[in-house]
DNA sequence: CTGAAAGCGCTAACAT
DNA sequence: ATGTTAGCGCTTTCAG
């Protein structure tokens, strides 16, 4: 029923290795018999089989894409960054949710590797010694996306995040603060423990002191946005600015805020990290550290592509320059 | 080097028919030499080539998802459940972005369809005739998600947005409002037709005039929300409530009052149409129809399976119940 | 309950 | 430049 190679050949009168030459690109065809196959596979519309072709040359020019949820604005730009340069490379991608769950990013990576994929990326919160072995057990290449390995071991692709997070909260030291509160998604997460990190670093390299009180892990939604401004705000020395770990966490205490006819920012400041698409539609316009999901995505797939190559790669794990963006949650 | 089901069946002393018996969960083995199996399996690390499999079976158990883009926090929200039914019914997911371009439609649907995918789910703002036809073509199922098909040939899966934007404009009418803009995103998408439409013709129901000075048609962003405010607002009878196309537009016309003094809704009043988390992340926060985008991305998966298995479906175009949710942009 | 054997549709030597 | 042939790793009759 569906038209093979063997249909076109037969057709075209040549063998089907001369039809597999044509549907390559490879040269060694005359013109005219070439010509002449590829009238037969539009006459025909053979479509080659692309599953017999990855058995035959065991490779599939698909790759997998691990990520915790795409319904999540952030992993969803590093999707499409990844997404956009496979395609360039002429890959297609089998993306997947794990919900942040190692036992089903464990059975993810198998599910892929055993699709036979050419190499998957992987976006996970916290790289555990599973998943670790796991990678490293790969027979293709795994790159992490956004993701910090400790081990430094597997290739990725991040931002200095202990660096980025430094800057920010320094923005507010200048700013004049001594009580600065410091907003976080669920500690579970490297990335939130190297922020946490920096904001106790700055803190201390400028002389001011770490208040536990000040210090909040959630959700990291909106809701616990509003939440944690809620808490703080009557603590007996309320914070007067905030340091955010995300942007929907910096939106929260921003409505939190001006819910109970605070101004922002002149009663409290709020720094955020991400710049979402989500900064600018906020009144004031958030302040935060440029997170280039997109870019992350991009570079990891491109990473990827050099290593299903085989080609030498001069660095493992690759760090994206950042910045702050500068907006009006924040005096100037 | 890989090990295969020739490796197993070696060293399990039984034909790879057996193994594959066992890895394929048939009944007619005897658990004694199921067990052997099992264990050889589990001791050569043994992993079932999909591509093999998928070749000799005719199913890959993969289906092909088309989306405008990954990045669009809405089309993200229909992924989200078209995979997690994908997933329930162990099918894994190519996913690839459109970009809402035609021609890249169609080369995606061959992509797939040459790899071999059991079905599709697409999601298009436009059924063009050509993609009609492709999918009419097309050798496995394919269903709409969120996409209006005209002709109605094709299976689909979407609320009914004539009645959907004809309820809300009408709440805007209840209100007193006797100059509502409309303010929607490209009109060459067939939903916002729709939904001029069906602003249009409660105008007429309601005996109201429809002024096309008032209807505007962008890109449907939330700077186009502003401009379209700004726009509006200095008409010589300016819009006294707003009816818009997607939340980003909404949230984009209340920024554009406020930021110019207006109050919601005591000046002007806004409802939305989408319900996105968005919604309650404004102040006010927005009165909203509830486009239930996970449900339809899950319901199409659904159908998909159905027409997958070759199972008869009583409705091959589905309509899922939609209602609007009352917040604050809107008075009560 | 188990094995043998014939493909699935294509790539990749190897010939010619 | 083109044809022949042997797999790729598995499913699926068909026997027994």
């Amino acid at each position: 029923m569906t038209v093979t190679i063997y249909d076109v050949a037969r057709e075209a009168n040549v063998s089907m290795a001369t039809v597999s030459r044509v549907v390559n690109g490879n040269q060694n065809v005359k013109p005219a018999t070439r010509k002449k196959v590829l009238e037969v596979i539009e006459r025909l519309e053979y479509r080659p089989n692309a599953v017999a072709r990855g058995l035959a040359s065991k490779k599939t020019t698909t790759v997998g894409v691990i990520i915790p949820d795409i319904s999540n604005n952030l992993y969803a730009e590093l999707a499409r960054g990844i997404e956009d340069i496979a395609t360039m490379y002429r890959y297609n991608i089998i993306l997947a949710n794990s919900d942040q769950n190692e036992g089903k990013e464990l059975t993810l990576l198998d599910t892929m590797l055993g699709k036979q994929v050419d190499g998957i990326v992987m976006m996970t919160d916290k790289v555990t010694e599973k998943i670790q072995a796991s990678i490293e057990h790969s027979p293709v290449p795994i790159v992490l996306a956004g993701s910090v390995d400790e081990s430094n071991e597997i290739a990725s692709v991040n931002i200095d995040y202990f660096k980025a997070a430094y800057e920010a909260v320094k923005v507010l030291i200048g700013n004049g603060h001594k009580r600065i509160a410091c907003v976080l998604g669920p500690d579970t997460f490297t990335v939130n423990q190297y922020k946490l990190d920096a904001y106790k670093k700055v803190l201390e390299d400028e002389g001011l002191q770490v208040d536990e009180a000040l210090i909040v892990s959630d959700e990291g939604t909106y809701d616990s946005g509003i939440t944690a401004y809620e808490e703080l705000s009557v603590l007996e020395e309320a914070p007067t600015a905030f340091f955010a770990g995300s942007d929907e966490l910096a939106i929260g205490i921003i409505h939190g805020a001006q819910d109970t006819g605070k101004h922002v920012p002149d009663d409290i400041e709020v720094i955020s990290f991400e710049n979402s698409k989500l900064a600018r539609m906020v009144r004031p316009q958030l302040s935060s550290v440029v997170l280039p999901l997109y870019d992350i995505g991009a570079v990891a797939m491109r990473l990827l592509t050099k290593l299903m190559n085989k080609e030498s790669v001069e660095q493992q794990s690759v760090i994206l320059p950042h910045r702050i963006e500068m907006r009006n949650s924040v005096k100037r």
